[in-house]
DNA sequence: AGCCTGTATCGAATCGATTCGATGTGTTTC
DNA sequence: GAAACACATCGAATCGATTCGATACAGGCT
């Protein structure tokens, strides 16, 4: 019967073969078969051609995934989960920058990346996906029960931003004393009316004007620390919430900000440089001139194509290098070691879309 | 011995419990355990209920799903290879689409998208990986040897783009004939000096003029297919290579061929709208009106920030469709089914940027 | 009482490879 | 020529769960 079984599993064209049919055929023991597919073990080479020529000819693809990373205990897998659905996190330039230093950090561990997203509802995949490390961009490591599921699994896991949680390395960034900053550069030119183009502030994602209540359920640790440093200096800055970093999300929520000419704020802080290109067009679609008689900054410092002749004042972050520090501390603790976490800082960069605030006429 | 062993796993805080732990220590068997975990299994509530405490106690974070996949032969991941660095697959609007049709597809899955970079040199990942499934953005399905190790695996395989192959399921688009159109288009305003920016035509990503050997080597389906759409109509079209569809490119792409006024065109297909756009900003930097002294048209169909007032004449592609379709593929013949290949159109969008050529003066 | 049905639970085989310790063979060294 | 050693190869245990067929038991039926 047993016989049976073997032919049947080397003949039949549906089943693929196994590294035992592999070994069979080359007539070697299994444990020898594996050891040719090695690299480092010692095997002969007369060995090894036997193998690797058997594995040819019965159309084996190498040894199955799926049983090697049980075997051991590795996956060649590192998660990456975002708290929005994967088509719109790869519309923000800053986790793209955050991605790209990442892949280029844990190059060495010849992993792939796995998209997960942490929508709440179908956090199936992020729960049970076989991964070797995760990292967060951009979500809260407390209050969520996906992480916690992930943490429980004792596997290696950064956030870049996010407030610091038990067993979670954070990256962070001075969003709140970069912003004030910005604030600061508003309030010494002189203006009195900001207005705020927040982030989203927790996965409710629909766009209002930002109350208190709104503010007070907020779990986005990066959109309320950008908030605290605008309102260190405005403390009664009005605000907008959006739906996301988007050019577009900007436009609509300056069209909402700047609709009142009698209330109309003489400066805007945005949250994004994309949210900030969108107000600019908002602004010019209103005839408002910039900085004339709006002024606008924004954050993160990417290039937004097409705000010519605009140079924006903004707060340029790390980004990539922040991935970067995020796919090191991966190797890290992947072998065994406790990296440090860190916290990077932005820079102020002074461009032509803030001045003075126009001059009121009584 | 193994009362010993048992408790050292039990106790011991580095290692991870397993569900016979969890088994044990609720009094059931472990196939019980097994069940107590999934959601259809006869299991009475009151076992279902003591299992999943005993887990909680244990701190248990669910059956591994390393070893769930090997035993089920799934692992809930399905591949996504591009040819090109991650960072670079997604500065593509296209390919985002594509992602999301693919992603919003493949939902009923509940599987995670694996990246999977194929630069021809670290293509380790790419063939131990353990997926369900892969989809190639923009590969060729043919001439290459991760393909090959992912088909020898017999796991679905569906390519977006590219010329058919063995066991591959392609979904492609009519880049010959649509191209064809807009340079009709092009010969009927009465342009006939009409020069080409290219896609990249291999991995090698250089840029330079077009020449016969470098279209000779060419492995990309799309580039090379839009080219001999472009050449349908002008055969002695001159030509200028990129290294991606970035705005940069065209605008690089465009410098060369716009360099000498004597030879200069009086018009430039695009093979991308990205690439289009940096056409016209380098016409826009060189004083040379566009459409007026220089028609562009592009492909895609995708809106590029920043180009207003200019609203490019293309070829509008499907590209969520594109990936919806990939991703319903996927779902079908993962269950078994054999679904067809399908071939996608794209449709002549009339803009701003094309017009009858300058009339040369004497 | 005897028989049958259905359900909850269990045992054991299985998924496909990796790895450790053991074995056997061939070569060197004194 | 025997002891020591290096090296290739093999057997068997193991990774952690899932699943199929068997079992036991409770209740319903004639």
């Amino acid at each position: 019967m047993t016989e049976v079984n073997e032919l049947s599993n080397e003949h039949s064209p549906g089943a693929r073969p196994t590294l035992a049919a592999v070994a069979r055929r080359a007539g070697v023991s299994n444990s020898t078969a594996s050891l040719a597919f090695g690299t480092a073990g010692p095997v002969s080479d007369a060995t090894r051609e036997r193998v690797l020529t058997a594995a040819r000819e019965l159309n084996y693809a190498g040894p199955d995934p799926r049983a090697r990373s049980l075997r051991r205990g590795r996956s060649g897998i590192v998660g990456v989960v975002v708290e929005e659905r994967v088509r719109d996190a790869f519309r923000d330039p800053i986790k793209l920058a955050v991605m790209d230093g990442l892949s280029e950090a844990i190059a060495s561990l010849d992993a792939g990346l796995l998209l997960l997203a942490d929508t709440g509802a179908a956090s199936a995949h992020i729960e049970d996906a076989s991964m070797d490390a995760a990292v967060l961009i951009g979500c809260s490591p407390r209050l969520n029960e996906s992480v916690a599921a992930i943490r429980r699994r004792g596997i290696p896991l950064v956030a870049i931003e996010g407030e610091p949680a038990d067993g979670v390395l954070v990256f962070s960034l001075d969003n709140r004393s970069a912003t004030r900053v910005a604030a600061e550069h508003l309030r010494a030119l002189g203006h009195e009316r900001v207005a705020i183009v927040s982030l989203p502030l927790d996965r409710g994602r629909r766009h209002a004007m930002l109350t208190p209540e709104l503010e007070a359920a907020g779990t986005s640790n990066t959109a309320l620390e950008r908030l605290a440093g605008a309102r260190d200096v405005f403390p009664d800055a009005i605000g907008f919430v959006t739906t996301g970093s988007f050019v577009e999300e900007g436009t609509i929520a300056a069209r909402a900000l700047l609709a009142d000419p009698e209330t109309r704020p003489t400066a805007i802080i945005a949250q994004s440089d994309l949210l900030a290109a969108g107000v600019i067009r908002a602004a010019e679609d209103l005839g408002i001139a910039v900085p004339a008689e709006l002024s606008v900054v924004g954050f993160d410092g990417v290039r937004v194509d097409g705000l010519w002749p605009y140079d924006l004042t903004t707060l340029a972050q790390p980004a990539v290098e922040k991935g970067r520090a995020a796919g090191r501390a991966i190797v890290e603790m992947l072998a065994g070691g406790h990296p440090d976490p860190l916290a990077f800082t932005s820079e102020f960069h002074l461009g032509n879309t803030t001045a003075h605030p126009p001059s009121i006429p009584g």
